[in-house]
DNA sequence: ATCTATTTTTAGATTTGTCTAAATTTAATT
DNA sequence: AATTAAATTTAGACAAATCTAAAAATAGAT
C-alpha cells in the first residue's frame, strides 16, 4: 500500500463513500488538489486490489477492505495529533501537517503503544472521533451551534472547518473545546447569535455557528 | 529533499565520506542493496544540488552542506529510536527498521520537542552518540572489548553491530549497556575472553568482543 | 428526442528512481 | 607498455504517479 493509495481511500472515505455511496473522480480530484484524469488512473489500480468498487463514469465507493484501510489511516492520524497536543505541546492548529505525514508510518506496534501512551483517547483535538483498533466509530450526537433552539444549553465538543485560520479565530475569541454554551438569542437579520459561553456573554456570526459542533445537554 | 536523497546521504556518511574521503559507487550500492548504476545516476543529482562532490569514476564525498544534512537525519533516527525505547517500551533490536520510516518525517519543531521530551540523550539504545541540533558530534573515548589489555576495567557503553541477532544473542546472556566489564584472561589459541560482568564471571567469543564498546576505566 | 454543456476517460508525455546490458575507464599484472 | 580484470558509467527501458489535450459518455434543457 503507498502513501499515494493510502491518501485516496482517506479522500474517498472522507467524502462520504464509506457508505455504499459513489464518489466522483472530479471531487476526489478537486478535494486532492490533482487532476481527474489522475483520479482516474487510480481508481483502476484500487478497483484491480479490490479496495474501492469502479463503475466508468460513475464514480468509486469503497468496499469493506477499502473501508477498513481508511478507518485505520485515519485512526493514526487522529492519534498522532493527540500525541502532538497532549505531549509535545503543539497547538491545535499546528497538528494535521505533521499527522499528515505521520499517518503512513507502517508499524502496528507503534501506533498501538501510541494508542496505550494517551490512555487511549477518544477523540482528537479538533473533536473528531478516533476509530478504534477494529475499525468502529464512536458516533457522538452532536448538533451544529447554528440548529440549536434559543434557551438550550450545550458543551462545545468540535469543529466542522480545522482550518488553520478559522482554530486561530477560534483562540482569539476564547472558544475551546469543552466551554459551555447557552443560546440567548437569534438574530433573524443576519443568523448571527448572541451566546453565554463560560459565563461571559458574546455575540457569534452564523458563519461560525454553522462550524461549531455542541453537545446538547438533556 | 526527497526520502531517497536523504538514504544516500545517510549512507555516504556511514562509509566514511564526510571526511572529504571518497566513496565508491559500489560501497554505496553494496550497503544500500541497490546497483551501482543507481548510485551514479544519484550521484549527479546530488552533485547538481551541492550535496555530495562527485568526480566520475572516483567516487563520492559529502560537501559542508551534505554533511550537515546527513547529521540531521542521523540525528532524527537516533532521537525516535530513544523515543521508542524510553517512551513505548520497545526493545533495542525493534526500533531500527521504524525509525527508519521517521527519521524522514519533515518537521523541525517535532524533533526539537521530541528532544526535549527525551531529556536531551546524548546515546541511542545502541551506544551511538546523538548529533546536536547544530551538527556536532559528543565523540567518547571508547574501545572495542577485544582491544582491552587483561587485568583492565570498564563499563559496556555501545555495539558495534547493532543487526537483531547480535542484540538478541546480547539479551539471551545477559549482556546490557551499562554492565561493567573486568577482562580475567585471553586466551591465545581462540582470542576468546573470560571476563567479570556485573560480578560474574563468563567467556566472551572473539566475535562478540570485537563487537561490543567498553569505556575504559581510568 | 435532440442538442449542448459538463463530466469523465483515454492516449500520450513527463518526472523520479530504478534496472539491465553494453561501453568505457581505471587498476593490476605481467 | 600492453593486456586483462574489475569498477564505473552510459544508454535505453520500466513502473509509479502525475499531467495535458483530445475523445467519449453522461446529464440537463429545451
Amino acid at each position: 500500500m503507498t502513501r499515494s493509495e493510502e491518501n485516496y481511500l482517506k479522500t474517498i472515505f472522507h467524502l462520504g463513500g464509506g457508505d455504499s455511496k459513489s464518489i466522483s473522480t472530479n471531487a476526489i480530484a478537486e478535494q486532492m488538489e490533482t487532476k481527474p484524469s489522475s483520479v482516474t488512473d487510480m481508481a483502476k489500480k484500487l478497483s484491480d486490489k479490490g479496495l474501492v468498487d469502479y463503475v466508468r463514469y460513475q464514480g468509486v465507493s469503497l468496499t469493506d477492505v477499502g473501508v477498513k484501510t481508511a478507518l485505520s489511516i485515519i485512526r493514526k492520524h487522529r492519534l498522532w495529533e493527540v500525541f502532538l497536543v497532549k505531549k509535545l505541546d503543539f497547538t491545535w492548529d499546528e497538528v494535521h501537517e505533521v499527522a499528515e505525514q505521520l499517518e503512513h508510518i507502517k508499524s502496528e506496534k507503534l501506533i498501538d503503544k501510541i494508542d496505550e501512551l494517551l490512555d487511549f483517547p477518544k477523540y482528537d483535538p479538533h473533536g473528531d472521533p478516533i476509530p478504534t483498533k477494529d475499525g468502529k466509530f464512536q458516533e457522538r450526537d452532536e448538533k451544529l451551534l447554528s440548529e440549536m433552539p434559543i434557551n438550550s444549553q450545550g458543551v462545545c465538543v468540535g469543529v466542522k472547518d480545522s482550518s488553520v485560520p478559522f482554530l486561530k479565530f477560534l483562540d482569539k475569541n476564547n472558544i475551546a473545546l469543552g466551554n459551555t454554551i447557552k443560546i440567548l438569542d437569534k438574530e433573524d437579520f443576519d443568523n448571527s447569535l448572541r451566546i453565554q459561553m463560560n459565563g461571559k456573554e458574546m455575540r457569534i456570526s452564523h458563519q461560525i455557528a454553522t462550524n461549531l459542533y455542541v453537545k446538547k445537554n438533556p
